[in-house]
DNA sequence: CAGCGCGTCACCCGAACGTATGATTTTTGG
DNA sequence: CCAAAAATCATACGTTCGGGTGACGCGCTG
């Protein structure tokens, strides 16, 4: 943009001194000033054209860009919600695990703790999240983001 | 843009006769010939530029749309699959209810049916879906597109 | 070190769940 | 119209859950 107006000052000079140049040959001749006149506002018309087009010139192409993006594919834990609500990781894997379709003494066996664990930590965090059955408590943490 | 040209052009033709008119009173001073073609050339270059910027204004139409679409919006049953399942409409009422973490005794109340028939259809849907427990049916229907 | 959070485990009991079996009614399709 | 499919309900029994309570060990922190 700068470098426009500076390319313009400097034509406009240029041209200023080429036409009083040949002003001198062209005055002689009698109401030529007219012709000057048009002359030089034609030129400079052009000019500002030009230099009007250039400054706006935005050769931007008009871009619609539709990203359709299956959202199951990303997931992204809600940890900020996992702790206002004072959930431990502990609990959370419970969690995920129940609602894998797990009973409790299947978890048991999958993280190698008793049963009666599972189901502490069922009840913990069946408490936090306001649920009083398991297809619930795993309906509210699919809602919360908790789990996928 | 048309109007804007013969805009352009008529008041082009005015300023001339203006510049004429005052030409004569100016063209008595020596060497006033030098002002006269940069007054004209200083409001043709103006006139140019703005020509040039009404020209090219609202061509700049940049339009950058990006949508993103979370899959779950568009849930759409797998209707081949229920089929092949030889699952009813209502079980798949009760399997959805089951699903939003209601109890027997809650979907029986809600369908206005006994708990031991909620019992019957859940028990039935277990079965064709190859489930144990209730999450775990929940599970089998999600991956399976019975249920949102 | 005392306290706290977390994870672990146990026991009990009532509620919820799942299975099996049988029966009746309603709906549907040929 | 009649048979098949679907929906309804019940009773009984065993299993799983969930709540309540209490306890122990570990690691961190004031």
């Amino acid at each position: 943009m700068r470098k426009h107006v500076l390319l313009y000052g400097l034509i406009a000079g240029v041209l200023i001194v080429v036409l009083q140049l040949i002003e001198y040959r062209w005055l002689v001749i009698e109401h030529s000033v007219e012709i000057y006149g048009g002359l030089v506002a034609a030129v400079f018309a052009s000019l500002g054209i030009w230099l009007g087009l250039k400054l706006t010139r935005r050769t931007e192409t008009i871009v619609v860009r539709e990203v359709m993006v299956p959202a199951p594919a990303n997931f992204v834990r809600d940890d900020s919600k996992v702790e206002s609500l004072g959930i431990t990781p502990r609990e959370l894997e419970i969690l995920q695990l129940i609602a894998e379709g797990l009973s409790n003494k299947e978890i048991a066996g999958r993280v190698f703790v008793s049963e009666n664990t599972v189901k502490t930590h069922s009840s913990r965090v069946f408490d936090k999240l306001g649920a009083r059955r398991r297809t619930q408590a795993v309906q509210r943490g699919k809602e919360l983001r908790l789990i996928p």
